[in-house]
DNA sequence: GCATTAGTTGACTGGTCGGACAAATACAAA
DNA sequence: TTTGTATTTGTCCGACCAGTCAACTAATGC
């Protein structure tokens, strides 16, 4: 967590972006927010208009830090595009695991949970999650132009199959958490495959 | 929506099923809910022990409506297994549609959503969600078999396959739910075939 | 020094939440 | 008709909700 010192307006947005992961938008208050930020509610409404906003705020946050954490480390690689999709499994599979046994929370998607839960509630946090979403379609699609100049898959609509590979992941996360079995993703691999060369 | 004018516990059914799809659990009051179904709370509490009971309760409702009007018909025709797969496609995507018209919104899977909200919060709807998840894949697993019986895709684990192509179902329509646009469930096809193919 | 601003505090608001409950009523069986 | 039970009603509650505000303090620029 580390927290980063640095300022309140940061430690805020830190807080929420842990806090939003693990508890949903509409199961978090404002005032745990500020509490567990050590923060009082004054001074949360002096940086954000409101808790939509600080949410809109957190999901741009929460991508900043997994793109350079998780995506471009994996995908700046010289690996082969399916192999670093493969990668990218298991790093999720990684994390999940991670908090699956600290918490014994199986969170899924930080992005896909708040889009299901305000993508008709709150039109500012959908059109966030939405971008974050193209965003990690990006990637996979980049992995895919690449794995296609290998010639591991045959060429093809390569936009539309990352959007595919992604809602695999999506949907095997969901299943996964409401199962509380990592089993259920991390099996995706041949799946992922198969739909990278539909 | 029919409203079924027998019994006050039916009606209460009735309108959590509806109500827990367009608003989510948390987003739902029970005041709301009493007053769209014509009742004082007192006799809410006489029926339901808590909201969540409820809630436990709409899930294996809104099953038994959607295997009859959805999953029994398709599934029960003499149609190959991947033809019935595509006509499940085509039946959830005029579903959301309807919905998309009728009232602006994308709602995605009633059961998903659910257990996405409270798969980490109680415990007995989790175990709700989870169970109508196992029906779906049992349909959908009963579905490959046959399609392998007349040799339309290679033998294999068709247990598996059959999750990760209910994943796919799920992953795409929460797209389609956070980008407003169905295109994104409907053209999931060649994936689905892939999926069952691999 | 002095003024301006940025940040912080704690007390407060009106409203809503899930749930409790006693009293009233409807409906059975005897 | 009486007794017991199922259902319904309206009222009430303490907890919590997101958000407001005036007063206070710390930092900044001149």
């Amino acid at each position: 967590m580390a927290d980063a010192e640095r300022g309140t307006h940061e430690r805020l947005l830190n807080t929420a972006v842990h806090l939003l992961w693990e508890r949903s938008y509409q199961g978090t208050s404002v005032d745990e927010l500020c509490r567990k930020a050590g923060i009082r509610k004054g001074s949360f409404y002096h940086f954000f208009r409101s808790k939509a906003d600080l949410a809109a705020a957190a999901i741009d946050a929460a991508w900043r830090h997994t793109e350079q954490a998780v995506f471009a480390p994996i995908f700046g690689s010289d690996e082969g595009g399916m192999a670093q999709l493969e990668r990218l499994i298991d790093r999720v599979d990684e994390i999940q695991g991670a908090n699956l046994k600290s918490r014994g929370l199986y969170l899924g998607c930080p992005f896909g949970n708040l889009g299901q839960e305000m993508a008709n509630v709150d039109e500012a946090i959908r059109q966030a999650v939405q971008r974050v979403f193209a965003r990690h379609c990006d990637y996979i699609e980049a992995a895919l132009q690449r794995a296609g100049e290998d010639r591991d898959i045959p060429p093809g609509d390569m936009h539309r199959r990352a959007e595919q590979v992604f809602a695999l992941f999506e949907g095997a996360l969901l299943m996964a958490k409401v199962a509380k079995d990592p089993a259920l993703f991390r099996g995706i691999a041949a799946s992922v495959r198969a739909v990278a060369a539909a």
